[in-house]
RNA sequence: GCUCCCAUCGUCUAGAGGCCUAGGACGGAGCCCUCUCAAGGCUUAAACCCGGGUUCGAAUCCCGGUGGGAGCGCCA
């Protein structure tokens, strides 16, 4: 029997971080066991299911590459269906309609809370051998309801959570069809998994409670329920359930801030899933070892820390070519020009040890895409001083005589200039720095200054030379002494 | 209230009765390296929720407690 796994989302918002997991999880189980993995909206919901949500989504899903082997199924295309699937049983007697009135239930749950009892349905239309119905009010279109069994258990060998069993007795009819004839979620889920051939349900473990009405239903339909696996569901970093506060965010929020698709993926599937020690997996790796059998059946708590710094091993190690395009993304959106500096490969080979983020990324070489503003801040006040003016200039006469504009030959000159004066490194570069990025961090100084090019590096060198002489003559606070560092 | 689920360092987890002096990873602390920030190397602190069983032996099995969580809709 193929494996045909499926990720159920209801559009009714993005594709959160929970939803991603179990999605990926669906994905891997398919692809592990050579199966398909399939999408179905679930928008029977028509008050709040929006065609902006199912977009998030398959944006969401499109990202992180976990592609559907058809075409989605959406459950508001198949009411025909369910419609027959009603009469059927209808006919055969494990449905019947009722006419009880939202205000008659909502007042029988009322009574059973205050009785301190779970409220449930009572079957006051349930049809029995032997038992006479009330005749159906007039004008009152009855709800369609599931002649659940009285008694006996429903087992389910949860392939994450071991064997839950739930007695009958504690389940209550319950509503399939709608007075307005639309049909309800644990039917459509039943329906739509017997026809898709699901043989393994993967989904969060809230819903382990639909999980026996579920299975009634497969049975009164003649069908074989699937294998369940009921994942716990992720919390927020301070144990509570994760709300738009902590990170309730969509997986797109993730990318905007500066995640890798396959750095989240590894993530996530570390989230309650763990093959021995291992921490890094590439996608074939994980498709290769994931298995149920090291699903943790506990909630996790989602760790930014850890996702920054999974982020931060696959950003080290990607192809560059998986790296440039979401780079430039970054570049784009926060306003620079690609095309205005060194090539992105470079930037990236120079910048990724240093950055957990593409964002972060970004923005530290955001003085290679564009022209500085100016210098201002505590880093340009404390290196950029009348003495480093100087320095700064006679470094800019022995750089712009360098005849070949290479890393190495800026090294040797920048070290040979700070040997020369009798300075350590650090007081050159620093200076040095400040003046090209304006800030006082950056690739090492000769990779720097190689990268922004000899045109730019000796600009801004002047620049930064005109800023401290400016600053010194229209000083009206003293100048600070230079710390040693 | 009822039903169901969960419980190892701060966090993610390894652990299927002896291999546990409880391992790894993130984060923390310290040291080294160093032109900044990082990266890297080394060192280090840090946990089996509690109580009963079962057993020669329990983090591991059973029961109870406690604490968390989910569900109990003409929502999904």
């Amino acid at each position: 029997m193929t494996v045909v796994t499926r990720f159920a989302p209801s559009p009714t918002g993005f594709l959160h971080i929970g939803g991603a997991r179990t999605a990926l999880f669906s994905y891997l189980y398919a692809r592990r066991h050579g199966g398909k993995f399939l999408l179905r909206i679930e928008d029977t919901d028509r008050e709040r299911s929006t065609q902006a949500a199912v977009d998030a989504i398959f944006e969401g899903m499109a990202w992180l590459g976990l592609h559907s082997d058809v075409e989605p199924v959406y459950q508001t295309r198949r009411f025909e269906r369910y419609r027959e699937v009603i009469a059927q049983m209808l006919a055969a007697g494990c449905a019947y309609p009722c006419y009880a009135t939202k205000e008659e239930l909502d007042q029988l749950r009322a009574e059973q809370i205050a009785r301190k009892q779970k409220p449930r349905y009572d079957g006051r239309w349930r049809p029995e051998p032997g038992k006479t119905l009330p005749p159906p009010p007039p004008g009152v279109s009855p709800v369609v309801r599931f002649k659940n069994p009285l008694d006996g258990k429903v087992v389910v060998r949860d392939l994450v959570k071991g064997e839950i069993v739930f007695d009958n007795r504690e389940l209550d009819d319950l509503i399939i069809a709608r007075a307005d004839g639309t049909p309800t979620y644990n039917f459509c889920v039943v329906v739509d998994d017997m026809d898709m051939g699901v043989t393994h349900v993967i989904r969060g473990d809230d819903h382990v409670n639909n999980t026996p009405r579920q299975i009634n239903i497969f049975k009164a339909l003649g069908a074989t329920p699937p294998q369940y696996a009921h994942v716990s569901m992720i919390l927020g970093s301070d144990g509570a359930k994760l709300s738009k506060r902590h990170g309730a965010l969509g997986v797109m929020e993730y990318r905007a801030m500066g995640f890798l698709p396959e750095a989240m993926l590894n993530y996530l599937v570390r989230l309650g899933w763990s093959h021995g020690d291992q921490e890094l997996f590439t996608l074939k790796e994980m498709i290769e070892k994931f298995d149920f059998d090291h699903v943790s059946p506990s909630p996790a708590r989602f760790d930014m820390e850890k996702a920054y710094w999974v982020n931060h091993q696959y950003l080290k190690t990607a192809p560059l070519n998986a790296v440039v395009p979401e780079f430039e993304w970054h570049l784009r959106r926060l306003g620079l020009d690609p095309a205005r500096g060194p090539r992105l490969e470079d930037v990236i080979l120079a910048q990724r040890e240093r950055c957990r983020t593409l964002l972060e990324m970004a923005e530290k070489s955001a003085f290679f895409f564009a022209e500085l503003s100016g210098y201002d801040g505590k880093d340009a006040a404390k290196h950029l001083t009348a003495d480093s003016a100087s320095l700064i200039e006679a470094l800019a006469e022995v750089l712009g005589a360098l005849p070949h504009w290479e890393a190495a030959a800026l090294h040797a000159a920048i070290g040979g200039f700070a040997e020369a004066r009798g300075l350590a490194l650090g007081k050159v570069a620093q200076p040095l720095r400040v003046a090209v990025a304006g800030m006082a961090v950056s690739p090492p100084i000769d990779q720097t200054l190689f990268l922004l090019g000899r045109e730019r590096t000796l600009a801004r060198l002047e620049a930064a030379v005109g800023f401290a002489r400016s600053k010194s003559i229209h000083a009206d606070s003293p100048v600070k002494p230079e710390h040693g560092d």
